[in-house]
DNA sequence: AATCGGGGCAACCGCACGCTT
DNA sequence: TAAGCGTGCGGTTGCCCCGAT
């Protein structure tokens, strides 16, 4: 025997909540409480499922919700507990007051996921995607050609406008940064290439500014 | 100005789990 | 012990917005 569907689906609303909706819920649940997701909608004057109510209340109407962007704080510390619990959003947004495993999880896909990425680093298990240390994370230009940070960090050009790094040492994710948000040119030629650090020590560095990866110039694999 | 495509986010779906009967 | 029920969770989908063409 199959579980029973959370209700009945026929004249129940579906889609994007309205705003005179939102208001019966929240005053609904802010003067009652909540007892029993079932009885929410029918008590509420509402069509919808008491499912849909509660990821109602829960992902958007909550007082206690906080808005806006992620910060980089946040997202160093999702990264960390996403390689400590995997996909368990919910645990990993009780570690976040205020945020939802929603939230954290449409952040995750759509944004850190791409960042790894492009770190060489496999967003499901956090190691490299390649089996050696010296991953390069490969960048696709303005002008259609593909290159690698390596090779950004080794162009003589770059060099001569970013002379406050020096290319005698390998490049913290700082220097890589730096160069990234200040790349506005074409790449003309590749000198010798060197040994990266391993990506993960780019992830714990404290200065790591994702920023960098937001160069209008350059897009991600 | 119109169209297209991609990104981001809200919401839905189905399954799992724990509690109750 | 098994069935029913309510809720939570994670994956997926669909829509809207915005930038590019």
């Amino acid at each position: 025997m199959g579980r029973q569907p959370c209700c009945e689906k026929n004249g129940l609303r579906r889609g994007p909540w309205t705003i005179d909706e939102d208001h019966k819920l929240m005053t609904f649940i802010l003067n009652n409480g909540i007892q029993c997701w079932r009885l929410v909608p029918k008590l509420a004057g509402l069509m919808r499922c008491g499912k849909s109510c509660r990821l109602r209340w829960i992902n958007y109407l909550r007082p206690d919700l906080k808005r806006g962007a992620f910060t980089e704080a946040e997202e160093d510390m999702i990264i960390q507990l996403h390689a400590r619990l995997g996909n368990r959003w919910s645990k990993i947004a009780a570690q976040f007051p205020g945020r939802t495993d929603n939230e954290i999880k449409n952040h995750w896909n759509t944004r850190i996921k791409k960042k790894m990425k492009f770190l060489g680093l496999d967003p499901r298990t956090h190691h490299p995607i390649e089996q050696h240390h010296n991953v390069e994370p490969i960048l696709k230009l303005e002008n259609g050609e593909s290159t690698s940070s390596h090779t950004i960090f080794n162009n003589d050009k770059i060099k001569e406008e970013n002379n406050n790094i020096s290319i005698d040492k390998t490049p913290t994710i700082e220097d890589i940064g730096y160069m990234m948000m200040s790349h506005d040119h074409q790449l003309e030629s590749c000198t010798t290439s060197f040994e990266l650090e391993f990506p993960q020590t780019w992830i714990d560095s404290p200065g790591f500014q994702w920023d960098a990866f937001n160069d209008p110039g350059l897009s991600f694999h």
